[in-house]
DNA sequence: CCAGTTAGTTGGATAGTCCAACTCAGCAGC
DNA sequence: GCTGCTGAGTTGGACTATCCAACTAACTGG
């Protein structure tokens, strides 16, 4: 974050990326995501040090992405879970699974998901329109920056 | 990368951040996908400073990502395309930018794409057995690090 | 009263990023 | 031959982020 400047392509990925694109952030999402929704368990389960944890879950409160949820006041306790944004990015989440069992993690992929089919879960990424996969080739550029593209 | 600290879940997402987590490397993989793929033009395109993008080219090059190719001896020049593992980052990319459009980016999306089929393109995760659209809900956890869960 | 749990915060060292300016090579015009 | 231009980086110095251990604070259970 802070340091976008203004120029640049104006895209959402890089806009994604300003919100959830710093370290440590889509770790956290995929343990609230898992159930691991208290502070100490996500430390643990990330490896990443308690206080850009707390940074990171605070800018992710503020983004909308997960929301701060007191479970017991006396002592003030909180758990983060996520909002609708936040569920919206498991797409995003499964996609660099996907990419990291392929061609990253060395052996078998460590996290299985089982559909609800019935099927190990493997996600393919298709036309919302057509329903046929989308590759790189069966796409074209139709505006870029609010620019009509030839 | 370097500060991933040996504990902490073994997690295809974590190895798949560590190779394209840090900042700039998917802006840079999203000029190449879009064609542009010399030094001064992913430097313009995505506001980054050059002597980092030299370090991301450098970096996504050794893993794998991107291929460095000489385009002109006599002055050596070199380009970056993206390789099969490059390429396979397009779901990525695509379902960040989806959930910027929708929760991140104000307005009407600044790039559209059209699909093969016509119509503009947005993407769905869906499973790759039975083609059913995936959320969160309609699947479960089925081997975690190696472990079997119930 | 003391130890343990939970959720952070603080301080100092280390690492990463930003930016402008510089190099190095060939080429284009004069 | 000299000057300026382009393309692909590299360098130095300021600034910012991250790491890590130790600390606070508010309880709880024995």
């Amino acid at each position: 974050m802070s340091g976008v400047r203004g120029s640049a392509r104006e895209c959402s990925i890089a806009n994604a990326l300003a919100v959830v694109g710093e370290r440590w952030s889509l770790l956290v999402l995929r343990e609230v995501l898992l159930g691991n929704v208290r502070f100490d368990a996500i430390a643990a389960a990330t490896g990443g040090s308690r206080d850009i944890l707390a940074a990171r879950l605070h800018t992710l409160v503020d983004a909308g992405v997960l929301e701060k949820r007191p479970y017991s006041s006396q002592p003030r306790r909180y758990e983060y879970v996520a909002t609708h944004s936040g569920r919206a990015l498991q797409p995003v989440l499964l996609a660099l699974m996907d990419w990291g069992d392929r061609y990253v993690t060395p052996g078998p992929p460590p996290t299985v998901w089982e559909h609800s089919c019935g099927a190990e879960l493997h996600l393919a990424a298709v036309c919302a329109a057509c329903g046929s996969p989308v590759d790189s080739g069966s796409s074209r550029l139709l505006r870029l920056g609010g620019v009509d593209q030839v």
